[in-house]
DNA sequence: CTTATAATGACTATGAAAATCATGAACAGG
DNA sequence: CCTGTTCATGATTTTCATAGTCATTATAAG
């Protein structure tokens, strides 16, 4: 059996250090070619296997914004929002709520968290808007 | 131009009865199929061309829950429920919280609506999985 | 009836994501 | 060292949801 430490991991390292290195909720894509832009030899289908096999780990978070998923290296439960403006995503800075979890278990649910968009229009979008 | 009252529309109007008369949320396909199944004479890409254009018009909301997106007649903002087992999507009977807005409202964005699904199990899926 | 417009269906195209397949590196056991 | 196995990777193909195109049909207005 392969033992490797966490350095040397290859590829899936390089995905997971990209992202963890931004805060902007790349797509699969968009981390393809900011890896190759760094000079790093990856193929696409490589950025997807490792975004999916980190995602099922538990080491990355998936968002599912159309058209693609996005990619999130804080897997600590928090809020999103969707600018409609620019279609941008951006972390909030605001409190998780899990009494929202229990209050669905009152209704017979097992909640195992829950996911949470606000979508409008972000400061620089509205200040764009007011120009045009 | 044409000029039509609410009952002639036409096929647009088939998927928009059909999708009232269900409240499990279906896909574009799902909705398709059974309206073939009650002999109904229509193809794909009306269903899809129908759901959009009455998405567009909010008659109808659009929850894109992977990997296809699924419609729901009611468009008063609610709650979601996604089921892990069974991968069923149902309408939740708890308050919507415009004050959620407000508040995000108060870190500089404008907020159009925000979406909120709970993931987990369904009463059905823990019984199942009880039993396995 | 005739013309303009809109709806529809069949088909093709697109884009995201997954699956497949061959290759080569790393490793374990001899 | 060999050798066979496992696994990561890249190239490619496939799948699936959805959108676009185009010709045809239906319908409304004149």
């Amino acid at each position: 059996m392969k033992i490797m430490n966490r350095q040397e991991r290859g590829k899936r390292d390089r995905v997971l250090s990209e992202l963890m290195g931004r805060k902007d909720h790349p797509t699969a894509e968009e981390l393809y070619l900011a890896l190759r832009e760094k000079g790093e030899e990856i193929s696409l289908a490589t950025v997807y296997r490792a975004l999916r096999s980190l995602a099922e780990e538990g080491l990355v978070a998936t968002l599912p914004i159309a058209p693609a998923d996005r990619f999130d290296p804080v897997t600590e439960p928090h809020y999103h929002f969707h600018c409609l403006g620019c279609n941008r995503v951006s972390d909030l800075d605001f409190p998780y709520k899990p009494e929202l979890d229990r209050a669905i278990e009152g209704l017979g649910f097992s909640v195992h968290h829950h996911t949470l968009v606000f979508h409008g229009l972000c400061p620089a979008c509205q200040e764009r808007g007011r120009h045009a």
